[in-house]
DNA sequence: TTGCAGGGGTCAA
DNA sequence: TTGACCCCTGCA
């Protein structure tokens, strides 16, 4: 892949593979990419934004620069890593498998911001998607620092700006009981009672339980902050959906929570949290296990 | 219009 | 292991 740097606040990225954004934003990792009528599309990490536009092997990003494609949107796209060699890995002697990698052929797992992946995905939990869509974009347009360009989206507020509200100010969001888990939550980071940055260094399973010490966050939220935040991709988050495509698709793997990441773990190792995204994909695409 | 079930979980008993 | 939790959406 060639990036190619403007002065002006473009990158133009060449023959990029393995890279589909619809497939990439609208697999279940985040909430927050949008597709605007002219074909970009419009997202953030952290306190940086970009404009995306998608043709064939080209990629445009707008509104950055070198220096921050570089530090901020290349890892975030995980753009350094081959994925041929993950796909041929999980495919080989799995027809399943090969079948769900051709379906989502232009997955990535994005590297998101720790604190903003916890966060939304402590929304998340028992909740549809346009709601969590809705309670997120609430809380950044509430609490979040705005863009100084017309159009440009507010960032993700961080765990110390959430810590200084109370319950009443988190309201407008509309979270019910998981404001709660919200503000404990940020409130023991910002306390440093667990710190995000230390996950990486970690074991997965150490890693797992430092969140699992924060009041709101289960199995479930803390595989998934590990998984698309890049920290440990060996993470197999199991919800209601990934059981019942998990038992359609591989039958007799596992019926229940524990015995199906023990079956992921043995089958795909490091390579299991890609390979729930490619499956999930594919289920959803397929309606299967529905 | 109203009522009900269910949603990509977690906690506490 | 089970019910409760907030609140929105879809459906009858």
């Amino acid at each position: 892949m060639n990036a190619i740097i403007n002065k002006d606040g473009i990158v133009n990225l060449e023959q990029v593979r393995d890279f589909d954004p619809e497939q990439t934003f609208l697999c279940g990792q985040c909430f927050r990419w949008e597709l605007l009528d002219d074909g970009c599309w419009n997202g953030s990490t952290g306190s940086h934004r970009v404009k995306l536009l998608h043709e064939g092997l080209k990629v445009t990003l707008k509104g950055t620069s070198g220096d921050v494609y570089n530090t901020v949107w290349l890892p975030y796209f995980d753009f350094d890593s081959d994925y041929s060699i993950a796909k041929s890995t999980l495919s080989d002697g799995d027809e399943v498998m090969a079948l769900a990698i051709e379906h989502g052929q232009g997955i990535r797992l994005l590297r998101q911001e720790p604190w903003e992946t916890l966060a939304t995905f402590l929304i998340s939990q028992n909740n549809g998607i346009p709601r969590i869509r809705k309670i997120v974009e609430t809380l950044c347009v509430s609490f979040g620092e705005r863009g100084t360009d017309p159009g440009q989206i507010s960032s993700f507020p961080s765990a110390e700006r959430i810590a200084s509200l109370n319950e009443d100010d988190l309201t407008v969001c509309r979270a019910g009981y998981r404001t709660e888990y919200l503000l404990r939550t940020a409130r023991a980071i910002s306390e440093g009672e667990v710190v995000l940055s230390e996950l990486a260094a970690c074991s997965y399973e150490e890693a797992r339980n430092r969140l699992l010490r924060l009041h709101g966050v289960g199995v479930k939220v803390a595989d998934c902050t590990l998984l698309f935040s890049g920290l440990h991709r060996e993470a197999f988050p199991v919800d209601r959906w990934v059981l019942r495509v998990m038992n359609a698709l591989y039958p007799g793997s596992g019926a229940d929570v524990f015995a199906l990441q023990t079956f992921a773990a043995k089958k795909w190792g490091k390579l299991a949290g890609l390979a729930q995204e490619y499956l999930f994909y594919y289920a959803r695409m397929k309606r299967i296990g529905v």
